[in-house]
DNA sequence: CCCTGATTCGC
DNA sequence: GCGAATCAGG
């Protein structure tokens, strides 16, 4: 086993180099290397690679002036991340059980969607949650239309009821 | 508003 | 080396 689960293993750069090749945008990359990095991640890494520079440049960007920055933290404060305590490590996609949008029942800790906030099937873009809501065979029918997650499906709160890890699930379940 | 990559710099 | 914060732009 690898004993670094954070920072890039080989095959992680792997894939990073080759959906960047593939004009994938960097949050793209980012979910599909399972949520763990963020796009910034995936830029600096990017950088730090030298693969920057798209295949099409022609000119050289501008160089942008710098800019001062952060004036220095005062305070000893520890930023903590918006991330749960009990933040599912290492574990993407293969030990996370997707759990198809409700039929019928919704387990539990459905947010509050405003009926007035949904939104029709025609209205749905690559960055709106398709979390359906209501009677398919209702008027009042419609999806969440929160701004999904970016590469997923579902806005933050309904990917955390689609994508729970096994374990909790089973938990649930009884 | 949403998004994109680019850059700097504290860690 | 890493990536958050920030910038600059579409």
């Amino acid at each position: 086993m690898s004993d670094a689960v954070t920072g890039w293993t080989d095959e992680r750069v792997e894939l990073l180099g080759k959906l960047w090749s593939e004009g994938l945008s960097a949050s793209q990359i980012a979910a599909a290397l399972g949520g763990g990095v963020t796009r910034n991640a995936v830029i600096g890494k990017v950088h730090r690679l030298g693969l920057s520079g798209r295949t099409k440049g022609s000119q050289p960007p501008a160089p942008r002036a710098a800019k001062p920055r952060a004036p220095s933290a005062p305070g000893p404060v520890q930023e903590l991340r918006p991330r749960t305590p009990e933040a599912p490590p290492p574990e993407p996609a293969s030990a996370t059980v997707l759990v198809l949008p409700p039929a019928a029942v919704v387990p539990a800790a459905e947010p509050a969607i405003p009926v007035s906030e949904r939104i029709s099937i025609m209205e749905l873009r690559e960055t709106t949650c398709r979390w359906p809501l209501g009677d398919p065979t209702s008027a009042d029918f419609g999806f969440c239309g929160g701004r999904s997650v970016t590469g997923l499906p579902y806005c933050e709160a309904h990917c955390r009821i689609a994508y729970q890890p096994a374990a909790e699930r089973k938990r649930l379940r009884a």
